[in-house]
DNA sequence: TGTGTGATAGTCT
DNA sequence: GACTATCACACAT
């Protein structure tokens, strides 16, 4: 079967990653991820993310400098940075900025939409709120490793599109990030107050 | 239904 | 050699 689908894959301009962290954080609310295996997308709509700095954020891989792992998100943006963690599970950001300051937006959580068959299989789970809703449940059902470090989103087998319809713009809730010890400070977590598909137990306090 | 704890391996000092 | 992050399961209420 190789009926095209309706997503058209255009992918966003670079400029759009060109862009603080926190700024691209709130871009991304919304948007499409998708991942092409064997000329099948998967595709889910971004829900939940977290921006992080450069050297000034004490919980970025980057504050203390560039190292073999987070060499990529010195990179302008557009491109990802996957890394491994907990010795079983990999995260999946998107590189943010332009020239040489360090960022990334952590993707945790995104809405299933096409492909749904295939994420269930990735993760052997049958409930669609198990499926995408923290950043290695993610990776694991679209299938991102290490292979995927470094290469950029215009372009299969991942990439990044606005979503065609789109009745209005998501009412975006901002929290302190989840996970870390430093730079609880910052309320540069972002997401979807209408989601369900979120990767917080609770729901946040504003 | 909600909370607590154990498991794991790559990366940096 | 120490640290780091998340998921899945078990348990108690």
């Amino acid at each position: 079967m190789s009926k095209t689908r309706d997503y058209k894959y255009v992918p966003l301009p670079k400029s759009f990653y060109e862009v603080t962290p926190v700024q691209l954080a709130r871009k991304l609310i919304g948007t499409l991820l998708i991942r092409i295996i064997d000329n099948k997308p998967l595709v889910a709509r971004i829900v939940e993310v977290e921006a992080y700095g450069g050297r000034d954020d004490p919980a970025s891989h980057a504050y203390r400098g560039m190292t073999g792992r987070n060499k990529v998100m010195f990179n302008s943006g557009g491109c990802s940075y996957v890394y491994f963690t907990y010795g079983m599970h990999y995260c999946f950001n998107v590189v943010a900025g332009k020239g040489k300051q360090a960022g990334a937006v952590l993707i945790r959580a995104a809405e299933p939409l096409e492909g749904i068959d295939q994420m269930k299989k990735h993760r052997n789970k049958e409930k669609l709120h198990d499926l995408l809703s923290g950043p290695a449940k993610l990776c694991q059902a679209f299938l991102i490793d290490k292979s995927l470090n470094g290469i950029t989103l215009d372009k299969p087998p991942l990439l990044i599109t606005k979503e065609s319809i789109r009745k209005s713009a998501p009412e975006i809730i901002t929290t302190p990030r989840i996970g870390i010890k430093a730079g609880l400070n910052k309320k540069w977590r972002f997401i979807d107050a209408e989601s369900t598909f979120l990767s917080a137990r609770r729901s946040p306090d504003i």
